[in-house]
DNA sequence: TAAGTAACCAAGCAAGCGCTAGTGTAAATG
DNA sequence: CATTTACACTAGCGCTTGCTTGGTTACTTA
């Protein structure tokens, strides 16, 4: 049953399952489904997961905890300006978003089907991680890079950041810093 | 059967099954919830609707519509400068979104759940919107309203006020005009 | 070498799913 | 008055769902 664990397996086996959610959507995947796509049946899938929501809430933790270790780690090693911070910050939701793009669009999109319990454990990891966006705008518009409503300007943000993952096409011209440069200089007051 | 008529009772039950699919989502929707919810059995709901799928097209079809129809009375009525279409541009779109809340809930996030044929037939309607977004948004990089890539701006923009919709609250103290505002001033140069 | 454990499987249960068939009835239409 | 149309009903078919059961296999450790 493993409640906690992380075993190199159970990793592998929830990155097929994020890849399934999104490809299928979470209630469309069947235990069946995942089963086959790691390659054993599915009654063994509820050895590694006592339930199929508890796979649901192994793939968007995975995903939140890989963003909050990226933009603390863009955050320590720049320690400039509240410009310097606030690129850094959307370099790393990008960076994050693309490199665990799979984990990202099932926490963005198949949220509101975790039961309250898994919900409420995970609540506070998003949190974690929008609080250090908040200060990072705060600074920004303390200097006047920026203008406007605190809540609002970060909702903005992280709207048209999170919105990237429905149109970006990593194949295409533009890398990930291409947009996060390129929305910064959008909002920036000049 | 009713292929594609538009029926007050058919418009009612749309408006009411956009509801459910946003509470519990598409397919956790069951034909039997939609029918309580109706005041009716599962089996007569067969008669308004071909099948499950013609339900979530209906709903789609009908935010589409409605926000085609306000973004061109919005132009129309504002034949003024870019700056005036951007703002006008935007307060439409969440006029539209705050007005048909739960069909427009449906049509961003279950659209994949369409088939290729209702999809390809929705595509058309949503391409037609973009497109006027594409000419206003053209406009004002024209006159150096603000500055960026054509494709680029136009996304980040349309991601910024789609994701209003996870996390506006209608009896807080503002008015989607003034998210509106707030945006196209956060993104002008000045 | 014996015991323990992680990983897996075949089979299947109870519940729920979308949808169909066939029927009844009241109002609109010729 | 006869017919059609719109809408609702009951009953259930055929299938899929998440999950359980009872047991086997392969590897590690004492």
């Amino acid at each position: 049953m493993n409640v906690m664990n992380a075993s190199p397996r159970r990793k592998e086996l929830t990155r097929l399952a994020a890849q399934l959610f999104v490809q299928e959507g979470f209630d469309r995947t069947t235990v069946r489904m995942l089963a086959q796509e790691m390659g054993i049946k599915s009654g063994s899938l509820f050895h590694h997961f006592k339930d199929k929501q508890e796979i649901l809430a192994a793939v968007i933790e995975e995903g939140t905890q890989n963003a909050l270790g990226i933009a603390k780690a863009a955050l320590q090693s720049c320690p400039g300006s509240a410009e310097a911070r606030l690129h850094a910050m959307a370099r790393a939701h990008l960076e994050t978003l693309f490199a665990d793009r799979n984990a990202h669009v099932v926490a963005l999109f198949e949220w509101r089907r975790l039961d309250p319990a898994a919900s409420a454990h995970l609540s506070h990891l998003r949190d974690a991680y929008e609080a250090m966006w908040g200060e990072v705008i705060d600074d920004a518009l303390a200097e006047g890079l920026i203008h406007g409503d605190r809540f609002l300007v970060s909702r903005f943000i992280l709207g048209a950041l999170n919105w990237t993952v429905r149109w970006y096409d990593p194949n295409g011209p533009r890398t990930p810093d291409d947009l996060a440069d390129e929305l910064v200089a959008m909002i920036l007051s000049r």
